[in-house]
DNA sequence: CTGAAAGCGCTAACAT
DNA sequence: ATGTTAGCGCTTTCAG
């Protein structure tokens, strides 16, 4: 691979018997710089095909330019909206961007963070991996001064800058509609409770029961991975359940879907026998038959504002040190996989 | 912000009363250096929180240990799980990655090409944008010998080397597949037929059915972008068809999907009135209702593949100008969306 | 085994 | 409006 020879500024002053500061401040745009150089400069570097070195400017500079994110998961509808939203505003604002992804592994996190570290990216967006058991390797980034700011998956204790809905009150919402349709005996698939989201949406899930009478029966909740085949589990074991529940909320769509369609080849009339709130508003729930229910969480708003307190931050215009929590504003969406009593409604009304 | 100032080569070696260049050497784990300079540099590393200056080192070193890859969209099943197979590749190779997307626009993609081409990475990997014109904005990587390689949507005009599969046959499988079932007037529903792929797979549709005499019917052709708006549209051609379509291969999942929601709206019975295969094996496919017959098309293959062809040419282990054109395995997935048959011969034998 | 020194390409303070 | 010059932190020859 015979590398060619770059061209550099000192190619491109000496070419027009002018100095490489000349040439660094036009490129630069400089208006001290006369029009006429400049668009020797210009013209000279374009027929050169000359392109900045950025390793040269950054090591001069001593700024990287560059801000990193590690999410858990590429695959999922909700972490790309938020690596879009994310990308919308660090491009405007002139940030490259650095992507990890932990695989839900906390080792790998631990990793991901170390090389962002040592990349020196200017500042971190973050969702804790599955099983992330502790925050230290984020320490290095503090004593550093480099801005983190946490998402989704976080670690609420006051000390971090974080930005979320508000799972509490979606697990409540989500509950709450199902009891609204009549619904007694409410399952609920999550996944690990040491997580904050899955734990605020159970706490909001025991709220919605206990507000309405109706007792919290442990035998009802059912926590897994988020994968198809424990999803398909979690259906069996609905199934096993003597009597049978009449409703479930489930914090995740993808496994809202495999759970509706489980329980469909077992004869399970949705939402007639068993009504279904999934959580996420992904794509997929307008194409399962019946349409699923879910809690809009707008990933893309998400990765906005994260990014948008970051790089504001960074440019000294916002600080994130004072403000803690943000929070994103989610809402229920009400579809067919959740509407028993209608059904129920139009099913007397056809026997009438 | 105040920026702590970072530990550099000196710094240790000052404080350890030796020179830079044995510093630098223990650091690069260089033989040469004695087993306890070595460690006390090492351990003095970590004490003062030394991190790698990797400007000052590409600078020197004249490399930037980065692949691109510029890709259509990141909100795709078969985009991700291409990414997925790069990065698995790059990241063993010890590259780092930058990702770009186009949102299937030629200009975005030009102004990708540029800036990767700007950041110097070392090798690229491209997927073409929806209108993608023409291929010049990747000839200054040629120029400078920087090795691209091209998935999916390429250009096959064999002066490229890509990675991609069988569209022609897969098009000719799933059209005659449908065929098979007893299917005689088959829509295809595709996109921008400029684009390879699409092109290809349509032609393998028109083989299929002219090797089983049945004519060509341009008005069974639908093209589209691949969003759901044009999805809902392309059924509703499909609906106002006289006679109606019996069959209709859809050259993306997504869209299939939506096609079938829409039809069975509008009350037809899938497989039975219309048969559907789709393209790219979702997971979308076992989620819907009948299951998604489909042509499997690996994408963490294809990723694996390319990134691994790359990065062996820029270690000198092989050398992509020899290699044209790398074909991945695919293959037809048969699922109930088309078994029409089968479900007729239940059909009469429960009429028995 | 270790050290001295040059230089990668760029920016910015200072000088003209 | 333009030029001179000193580094940014690292690697690597060459010389001990």
């Amino acid at each position: 691979m015979p590398k060619e020879k770059e061209v550099t500024i000192y190619d491109i002053a000496s070419a027009l018997n002018i100095s490489i500061a000349t040439v660094s401040r036009a490129l630069k745009n400089d208006p001290v710089v006369s029009k006429r150089t400049k668009k020797k400069i210009f013209d000279l570097a374009a027929k050169m095909g000359y392109r900045t070195n950025h390793f040269a400017r950054n090591l001069r500079n001593q700024t990287t330019n560059t801000i990193g994110i590690i999410v858990h998961e590429l695959s999922s509808n909700f972490i790309t909206s938020v690596l879009a939203g994310v990308e919308k505003v660090t491009t405007e604002a002139g940030y490259d961007l650095i992507i990890a992804h932990s695989s839900e592994s906390f080792s790998k996190e631990i990793a991901n963070a170390k090389n962002l570290f040592d990349k020196r990216v200017d500042g971190l967006i973050a969702s804790l991996s599955f099983d992330t058991k502790n925050l230290d390797h984020y320490k290095p980034f503090k004593e550093k001064n480099v801005p983190v700011i946490f998402f989704d998956r976080v670690e609420q204790d006051g000390k971090n800058t974080v930005v979320v809905i508000d799972n509490d009150k979606c697990g409540y919402q989500a509950t709450e509609h199902l009891i609204q349709q009549g619904c007694k005996r409410i399952v609920h698939i999550t996944s690990s409770l040491k997580r904050n989201v899955y734990a605020q949406r159970f706490n909001g899930y025991k709220e919605a029961l206990s507000e309405n009478g109706i007792p919290y029966d442990e035998n009802l909740l059912i926590v897994h991975d988020l994968s198809e085949s424990a999803a398909i589990e979690s259906a069996m074991q609905m199934l096993k359940m003597n009597p049978l529940p009449d409703g479930v909320f489930i914090t995740n769509d993808f496994v809202a879907a495999v759970v509706m369609r489980t329980l469909k080849e077992n004869n399970i009339k949705i939402p007639e026998d068993m009504a279904i709130v999934g959580f996420n508003n992904d794509a997929i729930c307008t194409l399962v038959e019946p349409a699923l229910s879910t809690i809009n969480y707008p990933g893309i708003d998400v990765g906005e504002v994260a990014a948008r307190n970051l790089v504001n931050h960074l440019k000294g215009i916002g600080n994130i040190q004072n403000t803690n929590t943000i929070i994103i504003r989610s809402n229920l969406i009400i579809r067919n996989s959740s509407l028993k009593s209608e059904i129920i409604e139009k099913g007397k009304k056809k026997l009438n």
